[in-house]
DNA sequence: TACTTTCGATAGTTACACTATCCACTCGGG
DNA sequence: CCCGAGTGGATAGTGTAACTATCGAAAGTA
């Protein structure tokens, strides 16, 4: 197919696809000529999974760029590639508060997770406690509670990937990554609502406070 | 104090602190003469919630300045207070494929949260399911996960709340979700990590794939 | 009085994600 | 073979967001 017509497949203008080729996050078609190109299904998706990103993930196009090199480059495992993925995804700060660190580490440790101290989103965790603790506020009992509603979370991850070629694989950790993501913390301002109303008995979209 | 002093308090730059003053997100200082104002306690506390929201949250000033708004206004309960924090958080889509529109609901009914379909959440949900099946994935196992999962995590927020004076759960309303958001991707990738050494035996940080 | 700080205004900067315009070339129907 | 629409590649421009710099008059501080 020509690029317009791989515009009309993914809604996409035409020259948004010309800066997406000139970024490097969409692969150059196969040229047929000195100014000609045929692209194809992968292109398809791959500028799907593009929009994916961008628009529900909110990343920018150079994190983009990063996942896309990861998934591209052929000897990477499902590990490392969803290691490179959490990394993009995760904005984890280079350096925190120690005694924060030590905390979130605490945290980990309450929870078992001994083996997953050297993981960058350690420190996003850090930091999180330190800007609470700056507010004045104690969020480590609920981080506790989060890290074993996690626990389920993530073993429906790896269950997902699980038995999966690698191929589809690649795509299904970003895709799990990132959508998962978005879906999350959907549901969780979803449960909050029922909870509430389970709570304080609203039967309208104003329920009442405590009383 | 005055606006330098603000500024060492909070390590936001003086020019930052006039922006945030410029744009309405920091409420004005109490006017001492004609070119001089007081600030106070509050400010600090408020400028370290608008960097928590921006850095730690990513949010824009413009969703910071609704949060503001709604966290300043006297007359909300917990309730109308969440639900706005909720909309300025979530950034759902203003419409959505039907089809994928009817299969988050279909997921709400499955987790019993008949009450939570008029949410904007679930657009977000329904646009995460459309994208999945754009990309020839299937979700929605998983979001029955998430959703348990989510049950535990909006408990644990809920009684973080609850029995706290107004003020004081106004505020807490905004860090516990977002900053609660963050923990709980930051807890994901972990988790992830785990239960991944756990199935196939990592010792490293590069362990082996299936085998 | 001399020096620093502040307020408020205006303008400039940087980064990002497009978007528009050219131009030479080529495909595809007549 | 011709011609108009479409194409690749290059360059430049647009709009938004979040600061950042500079300035002048006034006020605090030594």
């Amino acid at each position: 197919m020509r690029i317009a017509e791989l515009s009309r497949a993914t809604g996409v203008p035409v020259p948004t696809i010309k800066f997406y080729l000139r970024e490097g996050v969409l692969p150059a078609g196969e040229r047929t000529g000195r100014n000609q190109a045929r692209y194809d299904d992968g292109h398809v998706r791959r500028l799907r999974l593009i929009r994916a990103m961008v628009d529900l993930g909110g990343l920018s196009l150079a994190t983009v760029g990063e996942i896309i090199a990861a998934v591209d480059s052929p000897d990477e495992d499902r590990d490392h590639l969803m290691g490179q993925v959490s990394k993009s995804l995760i904005n984890a700060p280079d350096e925190v508060d120690p005694d924060a660190q030590a905390e979130a580490e605490g945290v980990l440790a309450r929870l078992g997770w001994t083996d997953a101290c050297q993981h960058p989103s350690v420190r996003t965790l850090a930091a999180v406690i330190a800007a609470a603790r700056d507010l004045g506020h104690d969020l480590t009992p609920n981080l506790i509670e989060y890290g074993h509603a996690c626990e389920a979370v993530a073993a429906a991850d790896l269950d997902y990937v699980s038995g999966m070629d690698v191929d589809r694989m690649l795509e299904s950790v970003v895709v799990g990554t990132l959508l998962g993501d978005t879906a999350l913390l959907a549901l969780r301002r979803l449960a909050q609502t029922v909870e509430s109303h389970k709570r304080y008995g609203g039967t309208d979209d104003q329920p009442a406070g405590d009383h």
